[in-house]
DNA sequence: GAGGGATAGTTGATCTATCATCTATAGTAG
DNA sequence: CTACTATAGATGATAGATCAACTATCCCTC
């Protein structure tokens, strides 16, 4: 029972300020989300990193590190994404153990529809509140962080 | 097909960055949290807001709310706490339609073990990372996102 | 070229979250 | 007092996330 150095009022109005914003920021872009497309947003999150590539195809591996998911949990969301046609696997001749996870036209068909309304919303509810100045500091603060947990913050 | 307005550099930087802050710090909280005792990130939310309050209990729609909740979400998890023995719930006489949740002296136990761990895993993971400006200017910018979204920040 | 560990990915069990629906009580207008 | 609407909360079905195995391939060393 050694002390303990609780939180003072800067640390906790920064962390806890931060925490709830992003449950809420997010819970209203998921909803949204939900209600404009047929997309969750991690099938948004997905596509996104999906077409981003050059051929909208991406190894299972450099998904999951992009993402941040683990294995397991990408697997199993490709699957359903697979089953409801907006994904596509093909097997990697290079390294046989490997898979790609490939856009279909239906899923390209499916974010690109709802990308804009996402990005109007992101806009909406956060970027627009902040200056310019903000923003970079924000930036700023998430990369030493970041930088801290040795995240590659170069995307 | 109206042209949309895409995220610039700035924007991108701030806001991708923010969210991959958040991924990683809470993925790493909630791992170790889970390590060092047998309460996972929600558990450790509800009995934070329930040790708040003066006898340790709260109807359950104020929970809900200071959680950021829905209320579903809430009467399942609480009846998850319950049956490990964390928490209680009570009848209100006041408003026969509600419900107090309390923590239990167990309950009371496993957060008083876990906090200093959590709170020392912020530090490392978070605060230390940033100067008292930067502090400053994340909760700034968070505060003003949440008040936009018309969200009462006074805990 | 035969082990041996590391890596890529899948799977099933379990836990957690979300959605729609349902019951019961409150509050309010006529 | 009755009817209407709103609110508090619980529930079951489903979707999503996590954990612990498990298989298959790769890569390295001897």
């Amino acid at each position: 029972m050694t002390s303990v150095r609780w939180l003072d009022e800067r640390e906790a109005r920064a962390w806890r300020g931060l925490q709830l914003m992003q449950l809420r920021v997010d819970g209203e872009l998921a909803r949204r989300l939900a209600a404009e497309s047929s997309l969750s947003y991690p099938d948004y999150t997905v596509l996104v990193a999906l077409t981003a590539q050059p051929e909208g195809r991406v190894r299972s591996f450099e998904l999951c590190h992009v993402l941040g998911w683990e294995k397991s949990r990408l697997s199993h969301h490709v699957k359903r994404m697979e089953a409801r046609g907006l994904v596509a696997r093909e097997a990697c001749d290079a390294d046989r153990r490997g898979a790609y996870v490939v856009v279909t036209d239906d899923g390209r068909r499916e974010i690109e529809a709802a990308a804009p309304g996402h990005v109007r919303a992101v806009r909406e509810l956060f970027l627009e509140h902040l200056t310019e100045e903000q923003l970079d500091a924000v930036a700023d603060a998430a990369e030493t962080v970041l930088r801290a947990l040795d995240v590659d913050c170069s995307r």
